[in-house]
DNA sequence: GATGCAAATGCAAATCATTTTCGTTTGGAG
DNA sequence: CTCCAAACGAAAATGATTTGCATTTGCATC
């Protein structure tokens, strides 16, 4: 089975349309190991004589985020999204402050992780940024409250 | 010593001249747990009949941010940055996804980070995000050839 | 305290990534 | 093959942040 009906499964299991910009847009993310801007994949698309509109990636960007395809991230200091398509695993982002260039880490476990890092990569940390989401204390209390009133409650979104 | 000799010093150490509007603004961030975005502090400087421009904050932001006076943040999903004070600790954010509060926590250790943090602080982890900065063996080698060879080096920015 | 000049500020316009509107085209269910 | 919702293109809109330029202010020096 090939590349492309690979993608028609995908979009369809998520209740899209099989378009040949979605095709096009997928194996672009296939073809690199790095995560790639709106305007990167822009260019990738003119090089191979595929026209497309910038405003139609961008949407295609984000309904392939919402539907979980695509993992949207954003790097410090840098003001475009990058969008890397997602392998449902647990990874983190080595970013080299210098050339840009992004590194896939599939190993967590964050004790001895600097030094590990260093050991193995020879990638040298100055900084890292952590940001941990989830839900406090205080909303998860109103939302069990919430439940036992019966008051809905907010939508997924 | 008060606030405001505190502010002057930070300034002058820094090499910026002492001005009402960068005193307000530190201040609000020292009276201010959260860190807060241009539009919150123009809100809250309004609120104590200061008149300034929006731009000027922006300004005074970026100046104290590379001065390392203050850090400047970007949460997931959010299009604003938040700046704080910079306290010259390593600490990280926990951000509630419900209410966008954010808690600083100053320890770090990741191992049992998480499991850790659900017992004492109730707060129930959906998912976190970790970037690593520095430079990768492939520029550090490079850096170091340019060292060999007398060829003048990229300003540290 | 007065003076001068670079730094800081206000205001309006510009920028830049991203989103939206709306008219047209297309995928795919029936 | 037909039809309609979904997808797309083009251009304009948006929203956060930045910038150009004229004016004001901090502060070192007189």
């Amino acid at each position: 089975m090939n590349e492309i009906s690979t993608h028609k499964e995908m979009l369809k299991d998520s209740g899209l349309k099989n378009t040949k910009h979605r095709n096009s847009i997928l194996s672009i993310f296939e073809k690199n190991a790095q995560p790639l801007t709106a305007e990167q994949i822009y260019a990738e698309l003119a090089n191979q004589n595929t026209s497309i509109n910038l405003s139609t990636i961008y949407r295609i960007l984000k309904t392939l985020t919402e539907k979980g395809l695509v993992i949207k991230t954003t790097i410090k200091g840098d003001s475009k999204a990058l969008f890397e398509l997602n392998n449902n695993e647990h990874r983190h982002h080595l970013v080299c402050i210098e050339c840009k260039e992004i590194t896939m880490v599939d190993e967590c476990p964050f004790e001895e992780y600097e030094k590990k890092l260093k050991e193995k990569m020879g990638f040298t940390i100055l900084d890292h940024k952590l940001e941990i989401y989830g839900v406090c204390n205080h909303c998860q209390e109103k939302a069990d409250e919430k439940n036992k009133t019966g008051i809905d409650q907010p939508s997924k979104g």
